[in-house]
DNA sequence: ACTAAGCGGAGATCCCATCTCCACTTGATG
DNA sequence: CATCAAGTGGAGATGGGATCTCCGCTTAGT
């Protein structure tokens, strides 16, 4: 990771001076639009679209913007300090348990909500080392929740940390698929996935929304 | 679906005389072909890719299997008859939630070894009808096991056939990105998701391979 | 009012998958 | 064995779609 909002010093490139303010204005458009069309539609975009999105030119969309790369960088900063404050509160809840099915909760909703958020931190489509990093990022808050409940008695003593990210995975799996039917399915399955998580319970947890019917399954499909 | 391999009478079309003997050679070489390929890179490769790998020239792939589609058709139509087979011999196993697990176990296994039929069977990608009739014709048997369970007072009562492929397609999506580091991760959620399944249960299960550790993690991204 | 910075977007350039075409080879048949 | 319809290979035509450039025009800044 480099290349955030702020721009690190760059020994060899001219110093860069600020930017008229008409052009700062359009390149904050511009993430704003890439962050909209990445949400909706994923990274795997064209410029083209995010520029016509955010009504600017294609021109100045690379005139800004090398490569797509460093337009992820500049969306994504921001949703990943999100799910770290997530980590955060969820270890200040009151109780372990509940802190840990508010982070799965949050943090599901935050990739249910945006499909780029799912491709770059969770599926590593195209996104290369910049998982890794957010990962980096994430796994401290993220373990220290886990851990608080396990040492509660009330987490299962065999999961670790990369489980977490794989389980988000699996949501999103869900998410993808349903999403035009039904967008709260993947709750179901967290529900069904914490009652796997519990270190022990005498009955299920009842399930969110009971499953989709045969038609609705049939409509995910396209 | 329809064309499969045995083609169904078809009244506008010419008798269709039968294939000379090296012509029908080839027919089956470019079906064994797809079935590698589509197993290891997806339903998504080119024809041209295909026909390489059977060892003949682009044309004669063209000239058989006008479109993808058909050549789909052929390849998966075994498969689909071997999950179907698999639902009824769990069907037959004496206990019920073992039954069910094997399902889950020896399903999971097709669809971990083959990439092209979780595209077209779950995923749904370019899939469109053919996932919605295999469905159809999957759905009894997997009912049939499922309710057995739930009969037996070993599966929590507020399971749907439909969750069964989602659960599936979770997995999947497990494997797809972690296939590369290790082939059997998949085993140990579905080991989670059966804790999270089980009506009641004093202590979890212990889960399968322990999770993969962070460089390992890393290692499935690209 | 002047000028450097910025803009738009048509279109040049690339890349890649699909599918055709025809000179050549081969299996079937008498 | 001779004949020829059936089949073959694979170079290349076609089309589509993404990336990125270029330059005449507009605008912010002083």
């Amino acid at each position: 990771m480099s290349r955030t909002t702020t721009s690190p010093p760059d020994p060899d490139r001219p110093p860069a001076r600020p930017l008229r303010a008409d052009a700062e204005r359009n390149r904050q458009r511009i993430i704003a639009a890439a962050q909209e069309v990445f949400a909706s539609r994923g990274v795997d975009v064209t410029l083209d679209d995010i520029a016509r999105h955010a009504g600017v030119g294609v021109g100045t969309a690379y005139r800004r913007f090398a490569n797509r790369e460093e337009l992820i960088d500049a969306v994504f900063e921001g949703a990943l300090q999100h799910l770290i404050a997530l980590a955060e509160q969820a270890l200040a809840h009151e109780d372990p348990w509940e802190g840990l099915v508010q982070l799965f909760l949050a943090t599901g909703q935050d990739f249910a909500d945006d499909r780029g958020l799912r491709e770059v931190l969770l599926e590593g489509t195209q996104g290369e080392a910049r998982s890794a990093i957010a990962g980096e990022r994430l796994t401290p808050a993220v373990s220290a929740v886990l851990r608080r409940a396990q040492r509660a008695g009330q987490l299962r003593d065999d999961i670790e940390p990369t489980d977490f990210p794989l389980i988000q995975l699996m949501l999103g799996a869900v998410t993808r698929h349903s999403r035009n039917v039904t967008s709260e399915l993947w709750k179901r399955y967290l529900t069904l996935i914490l009652d796997g998580l519990r270190h022990d319970r005498d009955h299920p947890t009842p399930l969110p929304r009971p499953a989709l019917d045969q038609d609705e399954f049939e409509q995910t499909l396209p």
